[in-house]
Formats: C-alpha cells, structure tokens, sequence
DNA sequence: ACCATCCATCGGTTTTTATGATTGAATATA
DNA sequence: TATATTCAATCATAAAAACCGATGGATGGT
C-alpha cells in the first residue's frame, strides 16, 4: 500500500469520479483505474460500486476512506520530521565550561525549546570524547587543542586565550612587565589537574626548568578568584573565566613575556551523525 | 511510501541491525538498506545514524518510528474491512412485508447487529425498483413475479401461496369446494390497489368476465382478517399472513378449483453491487 | 438515434524494486 | 599485531510494477 494510491483512492472518493481524479492528480485514467483495483485487491474489498458510468463508495469504501485521511494526516506531520525541535539531546560537557560558559546559557535555551529533554553530562576530556565515539552522546563542549581525531568534527570553535592572574594586592601586581621564570617562584591555584591549563602551565614551567610546586586544584573559576584577592598566590586562567573580576579591577592580568598560549573552546560531534535541528539550535546558542 | 517499507523500517529499528531485519523479513540486506535510505530521501531526513558498524535511530528516526507503528496498526484495522459489520444499511421494503414479515424480525437484528445504522424505507414496488438503479438503496425485500430486470439480482427467494379467505361463519366456510365464478358473487377486501394479490385477483376475475366489485382496501392483513372473521367479506391474501387464524380455525381457506396462485417473496439488489457482511448478516436473517 | 462521457482492458514502455556479489570498514579473535 | 568475522554500502543485472495511450463497451443525456 502506497501513500500515493491512497491520496488517488482519496481524491475519486471525493470527487465520485475516476477520470476527474485523474486529471487532477495528472494520471492517466487506466492508472487511477488500475491503483483503486491494486488496493481493493490488497484490502481483499470493494471499496467502490461501479454501477453504470458512476461510482459510489461501499460500506467498506467510506470506512477505509477514513482511515486514508488517518494515514495521509500521519504522513503529513512526517514530512516536518527535519524541522522539530523537540526530543532528546545529549550533551557532554567539561565541568569548566559548565560553569563558566553552559549554565549562563541554559535558561534561554529552556525557554526557547521547552520540548527538548535536555541531558547535560559533566564528565573529563577523555571520557567525553570516548563516549561520542559510542554514539552515547550527541555533542560535546569542551576546551582544547583544536581536535585531531578523524571520527569527529568540529561544529564549533572559538580561541581563548589563557592569562596569568593575581589579586590587586599583589606584589606583582604593579610590574609593567613579568619574566616566565619569576613566574614560577610563587605558589599556582589551578583547575582540574587533566585540563589544559595545568597542562600548558606545566609544559611553560618545564620549558624553564622550574617545578611547579604543588598547586591547589579547585574546580570553580568563582572560588580561584576570590582566593587570588585575598592571597599571594597566582593563576593561569582563560581570560573569558574571569572577565569581571579583570573590568572591575579586584584581578589583574600580568604582562608575561612569552607568546600567547591559546587554545580552543570547541563543540565536537561524530563526523557520521545527523545535526538534528535541535543540535543546530543549541550551536547557535553557543555562537 | 509503502507499507512494506514501513514495516522494514520497524523491524530494523527494533532488532538495531539491517541484517538482522533482512533475514527475518526475507529480503536481501541489500534490500533493506536500499528501502532505508529511499524513506529516508523520501522524508528528507536521515532515520538511522551509521557509526562504524552500528546503527542508532536519530532523534527523527525514533520519532517516525511511532508514525510508523500508528500507520501500520491504522492498515491492519483497514484489512479487516471485509468482515467488519457496523455501517449503514439502506432497506427497501413493500408496507405489506414489512408488517407481516420484517418487523417481528427486526429486533433480532438490532440486538445482533447493534451497530448497524438501518433504515428502513417503505414504498411501492416500483419506487423501491428505481431507487435501487439509482443506488439509493442497498436492497428491496418485495414480493412479485421472478426479476427478469437484467441489473438486478434476486438473493433471496420464497415461494408463496396466495389463498382464498373467508371467515368461519362465512356461508362458503362449509363448503368442500368452491367455484371461481362462485367466488366473484362475493365482496373482497384487498391489500394495497398496485401489489400482487390484487393484480392477480383481478386477472382470475377477468378470466371468469366477472367484475370485482369496488372492493374494500385495506394494507393491513390483521385488520383484513378481523373484517373476514366478522363479515360477509372474501379475501385473497398469501397464506403465511394469516397463518394463525387459519389454524385456529377463526379463518376458513376455501377450496377452489384453480391451480394454485404462487409469486415470490424475494430480496433484490443491484447485480454490479458489492454484498457487504452487514447485507450479507440481514439476508441470514430473512432466510 | 446519436453523441459525449465514464470506466475497464490491453499491449508496450518506462520506472522502480530486488538480488547477489563485492567492497571497505569496524569489531572480535587468535 | 595479525587474522577472521561481521556489517552496511555499492554496483550491475534481472525481475516486477507502474504508467500511458488507445480502444471498447456501456451509460446517460440531448
């Protein structure tokens, strides 16, 4: 049974004529014909009276009839399938960027979309990227190199810069201008110890032959600040992490002479899955 | 779209594998990714995201998936249209049948059949004939000399014998035989002035040269029968409508020297017609 | 009685669908 | 790490079907 025989068996029942059917639908008339005849066939059941040169439906024919503007209705909402926005999304996310980036966004996107089932997964780089590689994921947001993995693609991506951070109290606080190896005599608070700040910072320390000493690692961006006001330690940090605490003057940027160290702020999905409208959506939300 | 497809689709999307779903379904796997991909081009969005070897329905995919399941539940329903009884049956019926016959019949219908919309339309034999060409009627229950009309069929009929009447105390009621001529002497009462009884009447009145005189018309063989049992009346009626006075002896059948008068207790319908269960399920009844 | 209209039928053509074998990639196994 | 197995995609070919145009029979109107 064909989606198309079925508007042909609609349109002759309502127009009570094969040939006006056919003309309409640009058929031959031996099509409308023989497609009628194909479905009674299929339905084991007369669906119209030929008696004379008019046709009227039977008693089967008027049931079925409704059952063809059940389906056609059916076919209909299908055929906007590629535009819905609504379903599941499952997002995997470092919890750095939930924080400081993600949450901010969330409650527009709930407005926005309230029929998204919205499934946010915090988890480190690796296993994040292990689980889009199972399609356990739809998308991930995370920081890093710029994505070398031939399975995936990178849907969006924008570059950070990382800057080295102290409280306005502190001693460095006045220079012009900071050596890297002056850097790394005092004390660092840093994020998670997988990420790519501690790993940039770790290589920088390395290339000085300096050892970092062993720095506190706490998760929230917020609490790093508040500590480097109060304290004598220091920070390497995205600059967008910590873009009040710089404009209102309570932290301040030192001016270290090494190239920038820059990496990305990326969303990543499997290079073989389909953007759904809802994933799109949640991309431009990013952008 | 076809329903085949569909179920392919449902198949594949249950057991999560084509190959799977091409064994069961007896198709070549080659098949089945063919019938995927020609839905998904139809639906212009991809159901199934391919990763490595696996396959997971897309968000669009697993919403079709429901579409899918309410458009085949939808045709299996259609396919038992052929034996479903619930609709409309359209009746013609002569006044006379329907009293004397149908309507001690109909509420064995109604309660077996509750969901047939019946309606029961009187009217003299030749109306009921036309509306019938005219497909305005699924049926007529009359009675009349065999159909020789080619556009209509006869499913169903009877035989029936139409009898001389009078009442008990009528002078004729004793006698053991009665004379054609004899008969005409006497006043008659009669069904309606177009049906069978009195077509006939008035043949065997010509065949003697009699004149009936006036008679008195009546449609209703009870009342006729009261009439008979009280008066000095004849009557020329089929012997099924007076069954239970003759056997109680309230009505007398006269003995005549004439072959016996038969016509047809008959249904007819419209010989292009399609005999649907419900018409089917009242025939039944009838016979 | 004639004409126009309607649906069924038929043969030929085109389009669609199904198949089997093969390929390339991914996964499991040794 | 190498090998075997499994899975879906692809391609060429064969089968099936859908479609069309012409024709014919029957009907209904003029």
């Amino acid at each position: 049974m064909e989606t198309r025989t079925l508007h042909t068996f609609i349109r002759v029942a309502e127009l009570q004529s094969f040939t006006k059917a056919a003309k309409e639908l640009d058929f031959a008339q031996s099509t409308v014909t023989m497609q009628i005849r194909q479905l009674e066939a299929e339905l084991g059941v007369p669906l119209f009276d030929r008696i004379g040169k008019r046709i009227s439906l039977t008693a089967a024919g008027r049931k079925f009839l409704s059952h063809a503007y059940e389906i056609t209705h059916i076919v209909q909402k299908a055929g906007a399938l590629g535009t819905q926005t609504d379903g599941v999304l499952r997002i995997g996310v470092l919890g750095s960027l939930l924080f400081g980036k993600l949450t901010a966004l969330l409650p527009r996107f709930r407005t926005a979309y309230p029929q998204v089932d919205l499934q946010i997964k915090m988890g480190r780089a690796a296993e994040l990227l292990e689980q889009i590689k199972q399609n356990e994921l739809d998308m991930v947001y995370l920081s890093a190199d710029l994505n070398t993995d031939p399975d995936l693609v990178c849907l969006y991506k924008q570059q950070e810069e990382l800057v080295f951070l102290c409280g306005a109290d502190h001693p460095l606080a006045t220079h012009r201008s900071v050596s890297l190896s002056e850097l790394f005599e005092n004390d660092f608070i840093v994020t998670e110890r997988s990420g790519v700040c501690f790993g940039r910072l770790r290589r920088l320390a390395a290339e000085q032959n300096k050892l970092l000493r062993d720095p506190l690692e706490i998760d929230s961006t917020a609490v790093i600040a508040t500590l480097l006001k109060a304290g004598k330690d220091l920070a390497f940090l995205p600059a967008y992490a910590v873009a009040q605490p710089l404009s209102d003057g309570s932290l301040v940027r030192l001016s270290v002479d090494t190239p920038p160290e820059t990496y990305y702020r990326q969303v990543l999905c499997h290079k073989d899955r389909w953007i759904s409208p809802i994933l799109q959506a949640f991309l431009e939300l990013i952008s």
